[in-house]
DNA sequence: ATTATCTATAGATCTATAGATAATGC
DNA sequence: ATTATCTATAGATCTATAGATAATGC
C-alpha cells in the first residue's frame, strides 16, 4: 500500500467505471460499496477517501455512463440505418453492462435525482433530434412526431427484447420494430 | 389485536396491493417491509404470517401488478384508438401506482427472477397479438413487425415520457408517438 | 509529512423470529 | 385451543468512520 496520485486518479476511473458496468446490470440500488470496490480489485475502506457518499458515487456513474450514448449519436448521425440496426441487435440486447442507458436505465430515472434525470433529458433530446434529421421526408412537423416514434420504439424494443424469457419472441420483438423503423428512414420515401 | 380468517384474507390482499404499487413506484427494492406494512395500517410483526419470505411477496405482488395489464387487453380489443390515446396521455404517465406494469417494470424485469420474466413475456406476448388484430392491412408478416413497433413505441414512450425533466418534452413524445401509432392504425391504410 | 489503501468496526437499517396479547372458533 | 396481530429483538448486511500500514513527494 501507499500509492501515487497518479494511481490514484486511475483507480478512482476504475471505481466508477466498474459501478457505470453494475448499475445497468444490476439497478442503482442493486449492489453495495463493498462489492463495488471488490469489483474494482479494492476493499470498501478506500471508498470514502474517493466518494463523499454512496450518491456522489452513483452520481459520477450515471454521468459516466451516459457518455456511452455518444457513440449512438455519432452513429445515428452518420449512418442511421446501419445506427438502427446496432440498437436493435442480439449483441447490443446482451451487452448490457456497456449498453446505451437511455433504453437500460430508463425505468431508474423516473426514481431517480433531478440533477440525474436533468443530464438524461438531454441526451434523450439529442437524440430524438439526431433521428429527425435522418428522416428523408419533407414535412418538419411529422419529421419529429416520426422521431419520437422511432425513439421510443428503439427504447421500448431494447427493453422489452431483455425482459422476455421466449428467444423468439426477444428477436421478433427486435427485428419486427427494426424493420418499421428501417421504411421509414428509407430514402425511397423522399420521392413521395 | 385478534382478528377474523376473513378479515386476514383482506388484509393479506391489503399487503399485496400496496406492494403492487409501491413496487411500481420505487423498484423491486425500494422499498422495506416495516415501510410496506405501515403503507397496509400493520405493523412489521405480522409479515411472516403472511409471507415466507420478502421475495416470496415480491413474486405475490408482481402477479398482481401484472393484472393492471388487463384493463390495457380490454381496451385493446374493443377500441384500440381510443386504448392508443388513453395509454399515452398524461394521466397514465403520472399514475405510476396503477399503471401499465409491462412499460412502468421493463427494466426490473430483466433483473428479476425467471418466473416473473415468464409471467411478464405472457403478457407481453398477448399485448402484441392484440395490436397486430387491431391494423387494419392485408399483409400477415407486415401486421407483426408493426405490432411490434408500435408495442415497443408505447413501452419506450411511457418509460421515457416519465424519466425526462423536460415537461413539454414529456408531452411531445407521448403525443408525437401517438400520432404517429394512430396512422398505423386508421382505418383508411385498409383501402391502400 | 502527507496520503492512498488496508483491516477492523461502529451505527444504521433491514429481514426474520420470539413471545405477548386479545380476539376467533371448535 | 387456536391464531392474527402486536412489541421487541436477534442476526445479517450495508454505509460510513477510525486507526494502521506502506508508499509518495516536498
Amino acid at each position: 500500500m501507499g500509492h501515487s496520485q497518479a494511481e490514484k486518479v486511475v483507480t478512482h476511473q476504475r471505481i466508477v467505471d466498474a459501478a457505470a458496468k453494475r448499475f445497468r446490470e444490476q439497478g442503482l440500488d442493486g449492489i453495495s460499496i463493498a462489492d463495488l470496490m471488490k469489483d474494482a480489485g479494492l476493499t470498501v475502506g478506500g471508498f470514502y477517501r474517493h466518494f463523499a457518499s454512496r450518491d456522489e458515487l452513483i452520481a459520477e456513474a450515471f454521468e459516466h455512463a451516459l457518455r456511452d450514448v455518444e457513440p449512438w449519436e455519432a452513429a445515428m448521425a452518420t449512418s442511421p440505418r446501419q445506427a438502427m440496426r446496432m440498437y436493435l441487435s442480439d449483441s447490443h440486447r446482451d451487452e448490457v453492462s456497456n449498453s446505451c442507458p437511455v433504453s437500460t436505465l430508463v425505468n431508474d430515472m423516473s426514481r431517480s435525482t433531478d440533477d440525474a434525470r436533468a443530464a438524461y433529458t438531454v441526451r434523450v433530446k439529442r437524440m430524438a433530434e439526431l433521428i429527425a434529421k435522418a428522416i428523408p421526408t419533407e414535412d418538419g412537423a411529422d419529421k419529429r412526431a416520426e422521431a419520437q416514434l422511432i425513439l421510443s420504439a428503439c427504447v421500448g424494443a431494447v427493453a422489452l427484447s431483455r425482459a422476455v424469457t421466449d428467444p423468439k419472441l426477444s428477436k421478433q420483438i427486435l427485428d419486427g420494430t427494426l424493420s418499421q423503423i428501417l421504411e421509414l428512414l428509407s430514402p425511397k420515401r423522399a420521392a413521395k
